[in-house]
DNA sequence: TTATTATTCAATAGATCACTTGATTAATTG
DNA sequence: CAATTAATCAAGTGATCTATTGAATAATAA
């Protein structure tokens, strides 16, 4: 790896960061350690990879420095090593969507079809649930919902989303949210509830942007952790 | 491209960004244009590859968003595509220095050998160079000098420092700075400098960190633009 | 001990990437 | 007009990357 060079040793140093990021599944990886520890069979479900792919993924990102990992009996838990990697991630997708047409057509596309109505602002979201005008619908798995939650939100991950279609009633809205502002879940939950003919809205951004911002925030198994 | 696939779509048009850095050439590239606008020659020389290589590079880094260019006569000039990725190369350097222990080796290893010495801070090397005590040395090229440089610097890049050591004295203290952190430049000036006997010291940073934190910067050509 | 489970390792084929070389385009000059 | 210059394009080769497969390791349970 030393050329001997500095000045080109330490770019290539940098350039390991970038290459270990430049793979979309290896992004979706961090994206959801960017939400708390997991093990490795947690990651390679959610992302859809075998199980031997995403621990071959996740050690590419050890060895950049993004993640380290932690092993507790049987299991091997992954983390991201810092904050800064979370501000790296976010920096890369404010380049993306501020400079690559691509990604405003996937967005723009993708609501269009499937949800072409406005999120619900935070604030207002609050004020309308304390009235009890709402239902609160998280979409996340039951894991990261009982790692914390909008307070009196009810929990049925997508999967599960049509096995449950009898909780609502078409008069009173459905605000559905997710992980973050790219998080497809909540997009897809409303787009089956609207086909139900419910009313169903989704929350501006998912999560981690609610907490982050000093809403509150309910902790432990909610009220439907069935 | 498109898969179909919403949530994959995007991650990885993000991965293309991340790709498009995932190169120490191209990241060196970035570095370079981050100091303004460059034609291709230029940038071909200063990273030490061949044109059509250095070609071929600039495109992939205007495929990912990262450089935007213009044609001028015979010329086409490149710039960064916004200061979110000057951002971006600060978060990748960050992460890397933090989390890779290669980088802090690298950097020591390389400053123990060249300059064991601290770098100056800005605010003494500004008021010991009004007192007259020091020579500000200015190790970068000489357009990049006449776009902007520190009061009073005397300019001589790195290549031609050996034809001008009659201009110091043993007993004035040299100063050299180029663009910034992890340019060599001025690490190479101060070992040659120190070999010959001289003293000199290194700036904290470089250019465009002491220009960024408000202090006077002297434009045109300087006194000695030869 | 053997069996089970979570994870990692090793080997592989196909795809993509980096760099070189020589040809080509476009703007400028004589 | 032909010659020159800056940059890009096109093709080829060796290297690296990705995902898959099946085997190996390590911790736990029976």
């Amino acid at each position: 790896m030393s050329t001997g060079n500095f000045k080109h040793d330490l770019f290539n140093q940098f350039a390991r960061v970038a290459k270990a990021m430049s793979s979309g599944n290896r992004l979706e990886l961090l994206e959801f350690l960017a939400q708390g520890e997991r093990p490795v069979d947690a990651l390679a479900e959610v992302s859809g990879m075998t199980l031997a792919n995403t621990s071959q993924h996740l050690q590419q990102l050890r060895l950049a420095g993004l993640v380290e990992s932690r092993k507790e009996g049987l299991r091997v838990y992954y983390r991201l090593s810092g904050d800064d990697v979370v501000d790296l991630l976010k920096g890369l997708r404010q380049v993306a969507e501020r400079h690559l047409a691509e990604v405003n057509l996937l967005v723009r596309d993708y609501l269009s079809s499937r949800d072409a109505l406005e999120p619900i602002p935070r604030a207002e979201l609050l004020s309308r649930a304390r009235e009890g005008l709402v239902m609160v619908l998280d979409v996340r798995p039951a894991e990261e919902f009982a790692a914390g939650h909008l307070p009196g939100a009810v929990n049925i991950p997508l999967g599960e989303l049509e096995g449950h279609l009898e909780e609502f009633g078409p008069d009173r809205e459905i605000v559905a949210y997710c992980r973050g502002p790219h998080c497809i879940l909540a997009f897809e939950a409303v787009a089956r509830l609207r086909a139900q003919g419910l009313q169903a809205r989704r929350l501006q951004d998912g999560f981690p942007e609610w907490k982050s911002s000093g809403l509150p925030v309910e902790q432990g198994s909610g009220p439907d952790s069935a």
